[in-house]
DNA sequence: GTATTATGTTAGCAGTGTCAACATTATAAT
DNA sequence: ATTATAATGTTGACACTGCTAACATAATAC
């Protein structure tokens, strides 16, 4: 005997759909069946997000959320080692969640601010990848900082992002068994100059 | 009075379907609503593309070749400037064409093996940014000059993708008036090293 | 000139996002 | 406690989508 409301549906809606979102891909969810998995109306998902940009949204918030998790979990008292972990943390998570990488970095959700909690978690990610690299750089020159940062972040992603696609290229590079990690000691070779 | 057959749809479909893509994102393309706009019946497209994904290899492949040719027209004498332009123009690419660079790029079409014409185009553009690498890389050795390569290219892919994104992080950033051409000062740093 | 192939059309299926109208339950106000 | 209100769920429907099968027409090969 099920009762008519569902009592955490929204909560529900989210892991579930994370988690085709992350097996199939953000293209292959479908609201319907994602409701049809939760054993709810067809429509049911409209009482929580208004739209399906709304609930992808909230799946990329979660992502950026275990994003912040993952790059903050190093705990060392060496400063650049925590950094050199952060980034590696960072592409462990880009490379093994790729779907759900590609839905908070695609163009599923084209404007952030649209989102204000979710444009929060993302800034989060970012502020914490700048604190860590801001206390090791010697050269505290704020501008210095936000450019540097963007340049590692983009080398981090640029990785990610092209790690999917390698077979565009000769297949030896596919199996470059440290690609992952070649941006890291890139990063250990920046960090040397500053 | 127009005649039963078209013609030359299929170019046709290609060239307008590559213009809404680039202008209102690949997700916003509909099959009925191309062939419409090119006065044919709905199934009419299905003749020269048996899915929507050999659609998108089709678009993304002329996205291919048209960067290759943005990244090929520099005919400098001095090897450096011609990779920092070619890096330039990559950049100016991605960015001025952000939505077809996505196609290109992103998950539209997962697997390029299946398309070998898509695969070879695509091809093309790395081995070309590898030739002018190679050509002013003192070191010749072709490990390095594969690993070299991709991270340059990482790091310009990364770039463009960040840069649509940049909401995420505090406003200032995007007020930066060259920021396309970060990576490529970088790029120029990592030259001395050479 | 005829057979074959390429290219187009029509009709229709199953699936989608979304909305309006209604049903039920939880919550707040009296 | 009763009642008004808001939150949450359901049903039915619309317009749209990718795609297929069956058929129509035109170009090409023999």
């Amino acid at each position: 005997m099920k009762s008519y409301h569902h009592g955490n549906l929204k909560k529900e809606l989210i892991s579930c759909a994370s988690k085709i979102c992350e097996r199939d891909g953000y293209t292959k969810l479908s609201i319907r069946s994602l409701a049809k998995e939760s054993n709810v109306s067809q429509t049911a998902p409209y009482r929580h997000f208004k739209t399906k940009e709304d609930l992808y949204a909230a799946i990329a918030q979660t992502g950026f959320d275990k994003l912040y998790k993952a790059i903050s979990k190093s705990k060392s008292q060496n400063k650049e080692d925590i950094l050199v972990s952060a980034a590696k943390e960072y592409l462990q998570f880009g490379t093994k969640n790729s779907n759900t990488y590609d839905l908070m970095f695609g163009t599923a959700v084209p404007d952030f601010t649209k989102y204000p909690s979710l444009f929060k978690s993302a800034n989060n990610v970012y502020r914490h990848i700048r604190t860590l690299f801001s206390a090791y750089s010697k050269n505290k020159n704020p501008e210095f900082i936000e450019e540097k940062c963007i340049d590692i972040w983009a080398h981090l992603h640029g990785l990610i992002g092209l790690l999917r696609k390698l077979e565009v290229v000769p297949a030896k590079l596919i199996e470059m068994p440290d690609a992952p990690f070649m941006a890291v000691n890139k990063i250990n070779e920046d960090l040397d100059l500053y």
